[in-house]
DNA sequence: GGGTCTCGAATTTTT
DNA sequence: TTCGAGACCC
């Protein structure tokens, strides 16, 4: 039986054919955790259990998708077109879809993102008139979403004192009210923010057992992926399944949980074998991803953490080249090394672009390389920041969609009701906000008998107001009868959202304007999919239902050219390149400043580094800047607490020898009184040279300590020519001569003046205007 | 009611 | 530097 069980180590193996019973299965990076689950399932399968009776939780849609794929080709057939496998927010929105009702909420019910919660709680903020700067729409929104994960209801926040002090020590007493505001708000909206979605399954489960008992019959075997980012919420949900059968499989590993931020309790993975006494364990724990040398390195990294369950992570493979540690003048500067290395690695020994990543720990840093690659001609692409699906024309047209949907979709009504402007504006919309809550209405209703209600609104304005919920029940009838391609398409043209869009020739306009045309061609394949299977439904609510829990990473990308890929450490999870570079290896960014407060905020951040470094197949590349800009200044940066704590015998740290004249001599400092940036705002005592280590920082005007980096010898020399670039005094300039400049990009000269070291040379750049240059640090290159 | 301008605040990570 | 909110004017 199962010849493809061959393929497995012997762990593995009994990970997979334990099939009865709790199960825990640690781990370690790299150690072929996805191979165990699929073939867990492929197994069960194989063995007779229906895939109906299968349930199996994954981080992501994509994670689902894929996982289905590979069981289909281990087994053949469709069959695995049966197993519900997918997010605990898509699986359970889909139970509650069916079950919904039950706790009063339509089966069409709306899934308000984090944008659209936020804005409800911005409108009760400012309804009840209270001090924005107290309360943060973030803020609020943060506590509020972290009470539902730990299932303290309104009600429960009642009688909760200790809570309700800690708000009001926050100096927010009114958070209970705004909370108790929220919920009701939502759910008069017909609406589920993320939070809910597992809320409402734990509050179905407890208050109708015979919905929990039909769905722990049904899931007899279920397995969970990622299990050490699951949060309370998400825990209760599982055990309440599983408590039935306890066929349950965990597989995680603590030394990768980086959402503790979003309310992840990794004492859920840390105590599974006190909640199941039974529970066997098994520890995956050789590597096969990485090198030796990452897979070392790693290791000495997270010997730092205190929690953590025991394990020792080793692997067979070569021992790799050690892993760069590179120091840049600047974040621009970084981005060149970044995209000059790339570029020659792509030349010299022709890895694909795709097997590139450049992990960063804020979004925000994702700049400098784009402008880097662009300048290079790198393809690239980069996954997360604003995702398509929050892109606002795309959620303004979504909005249309969900209106249509959901007519009681509060936010969606706000959204469009003006848009593009058809006379109603904000004193229209506070007139109705008002009826309708008096009434305990929706919006829909408000506008619809505005009249009938007394409410006061001018003739014209309610003919408008009528206008537009003709146009949106117009929409309603034509979805009933139409497929959601034909019917979005509609609604883009007759709402005027299209015209809106292609009437602005702005660059920016033309791209939102193709947004729009991309999300058209999205709900076209989605339609087309739907036909294809026996049972699809292509109708414009089946299109909605998990349209909000979908993320960039689950966008296909049309163009199938290799590109490197950009995105934070948090969305690299589960992700494997052959060569990785974590940038921006710096004291309060990475680790991040507001983690320096904890030792568990700041073991997070650890182990988020040893994520970033342990998605790296045969090299690693770890860089920091010696400047950065950052809320538009320049400061000075200190190399990352974390590169001390690698093992030095893994690195191969490479200082390049040119020191910019603003890094100030530490001596110079101390005998000015002049604090470094990081000092002033730090409580840090130490003086700054005993910490993170000298080997690091920048040495002293003293000579060069360059140690050539022998794997990359040849490349090296390669880039030491553009190095010259690096500043631009022994450039044949001449008046006229076109330029190209770090970061002010094309110009020409037109003028130079000094001598020698003074030289100076004044610059029109295309784009940042004219500049004046001391030559011996502008980094300039000629242009032919 | 709508559009434009200016000023101020903000950058941690996301299903 | 960029984005958003609010003020001000039409």
């Amino acid at each position: 039986m199962s010849s493809y069980l061959s393929a497995l180590n012997s762990v593995q193996q009994q990970a997979v054919q334990q099939t009865e019973g709790p199960v825990m299965v640690i781990a370690g990076a790299g150690s072929g955790k996805t191979r165990v689950l699929t073939y867990r399932i492929a197994y069960l399968m194989e063995k007779g259990v229906d895939p109906f009776n299968i349930l199996s939780l994954t981080f992501t849609n994509k994670a689902a998708r894929e996982m289905k794929g590979r069981i289909e080709a281990l087994l053949g057939g469709t069959e695995a077109k049966n197993l519900w496998m997918g997010t605990f927010h898509s699986v359970f929105a889909r139970i509650l879809r069916i079950e919904g009702h039950r706790l009063g909420y339509p089966s069409n019910f709306t899934i308000y993102d984090s944008e659209d919660a936020q804005k409800v709680i911005a409108g009760l903020i400012k309804e009840r008139d209270l001090d924005k700067d107290i309360y943060k729409v973030k803020g609020v929104a943060g506590r509020i979403s972290s009470y539902k994960n730990n299932l303290i209801t309104p009600k429960a926040y009642q009688s909760r004192a200790d809570l309700q002090e800690a708000d009001a020590s926050a100096r927010m007493p009114k958070l209970g009210d705004l909370y108790v505001a929220y919920t009701e708000k939502c759910f008069r909206a017909g609406a589920m923010d993320f939070d809910d979605l597992l809320l409402k399954t734990n509050e179905l489960f407890v208050k109708f057992p015979d919905a929990l008992a039909r769905y722990q019959d049904r899931f007899k075997y279920i397995l969970v992926d990622e299990y050490q980012d699951t949060n309370h919420s998400q825990y209760l949900i599982v055990k309440a399944l599983a408590s039935r059968f306890e066929n349950l499989c965990v597989v995680g590993d603590d030394a990768q949980s980086i959402y503790a931020f979003r309310g992840a309790n990794i004492r859920n993975i840390l105590n599974f074998q006190k909640d199941y006494s039974d529970a066997k364990l098994f520890k995956l724990e050789q590597n096969y991803r990485s090198s030796q040398c990452i897979v070392e390195a790693a290791n000495s990294l997270i010997k730092h953490n205190q929690d953590q369950l025991e394990k020792n992570v080793w692997t067979e493979n070569p021992k790799g080249e050690r892993i760069v540690v590179h120091k840049s003048v600047s974040d621009s500067d970084e981005g060149n090394f970044v995209a000059q290395t790339i570029w020659e690695l792509n030349m010299r020994e022709h890895t694909p672009h795709d097997h590139f990543a450049i992990l960063y720990r804020t979004n925000a840093q994702s700049r400098a390389f784009e402008d880097a690659f662009r300048r290079r001609n790198i393809p690239y692409r980069i996954f997360g920041g604003l995702s398509f699906y929050q892109r606002k024309e795309v959620k303004d047209l979504m909005a249309y969609v969900r209106l249509t949907v959901n007519p009681k979709d509060e936010e969606a009504f706000r959204r469009v009701i003006n848009l593009p402007a058809r006379g109603i504006g904000d004193t229209t919309l506070a007139r109705l906000t008002i009826a309708a809550n008096d009434r305990q209405a929706s919006l829909w209703d408000a506008a619809s008998q505005a009249s009938e209600w007394n409410v006061n609104i001018n003739k014209p304005t309610q003919e408008r107001l009528l206008a537009f919920i003709d146009l949106v029940t117009s929409y309603q009838i034509i979805a009933e009868q139409k497929d959601a391609f034909d019917v979005v398409e509609h609604i883009a043209r007759s709402s005027g959202l299209i015209k809106m869009l292609s009437d602005d020739k702005t660059p920016e306009g033309i791209s939102r304007y193709e947004n729009v045309q991309e999300l058209l061609n999205g709900i076209k394949d989605f339609v087309e999919q739907q036909q294809q299977v026996e049972d699809g439904d292509p109708s414009l609510g089946a299109f909605l239902q998990d349209i909000a829990l979908l993320t960039d990473a689950d966008r296909l990308d049309d163009d199938d050219r290799p590109k490197v890929n950009l995105m934070t450490i948090h969305l690299a999870k589960g992700l494997e390149f052959p060569v990785v570079f974590v940038v921006g290896m710096e004291e309060n960014l990475f680790p991040s400043m507001m983690s320096m407060g904890s030792r568990s905020d700041l073991e997070e951040e650890r182990r988020l580094f040893y994520v970033a470094l342990t998605r790296a197949e045969k090299r690693a590349f770890l860089t920091y800047a010696h400047v950065r800009y950052r809320w538009g200044k320049l400061i000075d940066c200190e190399p990352s607490r974390f590169l001390e704590e690698l093992d030095e015998a893994t690195l191969d740290i490479h200082i390049p020898e040119f020191q910019p004249s603003y890094s100030i001599p530490n001596e110079l400092r101390d005998a000015f009184d002049v604090p470094s940036s990081r000092q002033r705002g730090s409580v840090r005592t130490a003086p700054k040279s005993t910490k993170p280590a000298e080997r690091l920082s920048s040495p002293p005007p003293a000579p060069v300590r360059f140690r050539r980096p022998t794997a990359l010898k040849p490349m090296q020399q390669a880039s030491a020519s553009t190095g010259n670039s690096q500043h631009a005094l022994n450039l044949d300039l001449a008046v006229g001569l076109r330029v190209v400049h770090d970061r002010f990009g094309i110009g020409k000269v037109t003028e130079l003046t000094g001598e020698d070291t003074e030289r100076k040379a004044t610059i029109e750049f295309d784009n940042a205007g004219e500049k004046k240059l001391l030559l011996k640090f502008a980094k300039l290159q000629l242009l032919p």
